[in-house]
DNA sequence: AACTATTTATAAGA
DNA sequence: TTCTTATAAATAGTT
């Protein structure tokens, strides 16, 4: 709809491709506004331009929320036509790992000093956590829930291996000095030293975890 | 465009609404499509209806792809405007948590053996990490969604930490093996655990990580 | 689902 | 970029 109809293929004139290219995003947009007013509907839209910048709007609802609500829909929709059998399997196994995770939250807050929360914040949370579990022991786990729990459970497991294998290497290491004639001095980590030279009562301090996660 | 201009506001009839829906979004869809083509552009989008059916598209890559070049660039993003500064507080010291943590579950899923988890099952986590990911960087986190995240990021810490204090007790198990033979050389360990390395009856304990975390 | 009178988006030009 | 405007395209109301 212009001066002249232009066929639908790779504008490859530069210029004029970031032209319509910053035209069109624009009479997208619009419309994707008009449509979620009109029809009382949530849109979310991501765009890459060709030099890869990104544009991105949602009407109705936060991008976040869409995305977030997407991938719900689409992960019950996977577990519907998975089947039932492995529904059940995994749906018990999670129900399990479940039982221990007021538990462990609880014990996490109890040494954490999240400053960053308020004792409300935390006093939600454990009501979060609990009627989330009691959700799940009463299978009536709803979407979002459940989805939120998963990564937990995964995590949960890993740390307790983790913490396994590491226990074995310190008795290895253990029984290793013992046979040592001469223990030596270890020399401490220069990146963390770094960080905390000049601030040595500052434990609230992110960054060590910041270099630890490099 | 049309017989009428109409206004811009809920359709409160319910047929027309839906009519309407349905022509819009199709010419949403082509729209989308055409600055795809033009500009060589990528373009995923995701639209729910008012009764919450969802449809999405993409073009010019998978959705999924776009979903995740999307997060990485806005965490970059961030990164970018946050600036080294800030990388104090919270707030970034999460972010940059999280970041890692798509490709931690990649790594457990490769290195865990969950039998209780279908393939199926594990796929999607990675695709819930994502979404996770995306609302808690976002700051229009839902309250429910913000406090359901600490728990997952905390165990992420300290999975992490694990996993580093696990690889520097196998170097230096490694380490002492060869000082039978040889002397000792181990001045470029990345020691991030010495506070504890000596320490046996502490290997239960998340104390020293969640210091960390503070 | 089609049709078509109109409105709206936009290609080209400035 | 931004504006103008001739024209193509989308669509509101109708069948």
């Amino acid at each position: 709809m212009g001066r002249k109809k232009i066929e639908i293929k790779r504008i490859e004139e530069r210029n004029n491709r970031h032209v319509t290219f910053s035209k069109r995003r624009n009479g997208l947009l619009k419309k994707a506004k008009e449509l979620s007013i009109l029809c009382d509907a949530q849109i979310g839209a991501i765009i890459f331009s060709d030099l890869n910048k990104l544009y991105h709007f949602s009407h109705g609802n936060s991008l976040a929320a869409i995305l977030q609500h997407y991938h719900e829909v689409s992960y019950a929709y996977e577990r519907e036509v998975t089947g039932v059998q492995e529904h059940k399997n995994t749906k018990s196994a999670r129900s399990q790992a479940n039982r221990n995770i007021l538990q462990s939250v609880q014990r996490y807050l109890d040494e954490l000093n999240l400053d960053q929360l308020t004792e409300a914040d935390l006093a939600q949370l454990e009501k979060e956590m609990e009627s989330a579990l009691v959700q799940t022991r009463e299978t009536k786990v709803s979407v979002n829930t459940q989805h939120m729990m998963e990564p937990i459970i995964i995590l949960q497991e890993k740390e307790k291996l983790l913490r396994e294998e590491n226990k074995l290497l310190k008795q290895q290491i253990s029984a290793m000095e013992k046979e040592d004639v001469a223990p030596r001095e270890m020399d401490n980590n220069r990146d963390i030293d770094m960080e905390h030279a000049n601030n040595e009562t500052d434990n609230s301090s992110p960054r060590q975890t910041l270099m630890l996660l490099q």
